[in-house]
DNA sequence: GCCTGATTGCAACAGGGTTGCATTTGCGGC
DNA sequence: GCCGCAAATGCAACCCTGTTGCAATCAGGC
């Protein structure tokens, strides 16, 4: 887990050979401050309020797209069919172990215990990434677990 | 699985006591006739060419709404976040192994061997399915599988 | 056959994401 | 430090998927 100072993001970007800009760079540090993936919107918003004002809506979009081409972030669908960027590092941290999506209230919830297990593919498919994904309903949301309380 | 013919799908919409109207009938034989999940894109193409015309936009869309209440289609959403609409029995039939999708041509493969863990949630949490997606190239796609041929 | 609520069709809208194009800026070379 | 140019930015206009409102039509219980 890096320690993520302005001055290491800018060291990511050189080292990806991306042009070290300021929206590049207010972009990366709202993502490593994050707690979990964020849409283009929640970006949006929280940018408006930093210091240095908004960020165009498109150029958000461009430095987003810039950051999954040079690998430094990711993205994800959400349940409703919208992107979720985060960065590559965190996603790494989770990458091993299931989650848990609440069909309800929309929450995830890591399943640690739970570990991807090795792709057996046919000849010539090669694997990159196993993603289990459990659907059902959460403690707050089943009758069984608290909805009742 | 059944048959799927007209007067099958009608009973199976009589049986979810859901009105018997042509748009109905037409989605549903399409989608009894599909590979695989097909766009609400799809769908109109196909049934724009199929004896009947096309159906308007909007009631496709509320078409799928109804088969989709009333349980006897289902979504997902694609790797672009469009919704793809299958049968329910066709989806069940999937449901216990793991798929491929390939992240350069987008294509999907069963991976019939790769069977779903059960899963091991905290108390009070409800699972209802289980997914494993394995993502990387498929044989035509990768360098090793076929490209260089 | 009639009646009524459900379904259809059309038009207009919403939100996320993309494209085109003129202006500005990072940064390698001098 | 200054130049030059490709890359990045901002703004306007656009596209696509999906939704909402509303009047006209239809399925199916009586
Ligand atoms: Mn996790
Ligand atoms: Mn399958
Ligand atoms: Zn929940
Ligand atoms: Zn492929």
């Amino acid at each position: 887990m890096p320690e993520f100072t302005p001055d290491f993001l800018a060291a990511q970007l050189r080292a990806a050979s991306v042009k070290v800009t300021r929206p590049r760079l207010r972009v990366l540090a709202c993502l490593s401050r994050a707690a979990s993936a964020l849409t283009h919107g929640e970006l949006e918003e929280r940018l408006a309020e930093g210091e240095g004002g908004g960020l165009d809506r498109v150029t958000l979009y461009r430095v987003l797209d810039s950051l999954l081409e040079c690998g430094l972030a990711e993205r994800t669908l959400d349940a409703r069919g919208v992107y979720r960027f985060l960065l590559s590092s965190i996603r790494a941290a989770h990458a091993a172990h299931a989650h848990f999506h609440c069909q309800r209230c929309g929450g995830i919830t890591c399943l640690e215990q739970m570990v991807a297990p090795v792709a057996t593919l046919p000849t010539g498919f090669v694997a990159r990434q196993v993603e289990i994904e459990v659907r059902g309903l959460c403690v707050n949301c089943s009758p069984v677990g608290g909805a009742a309380r």
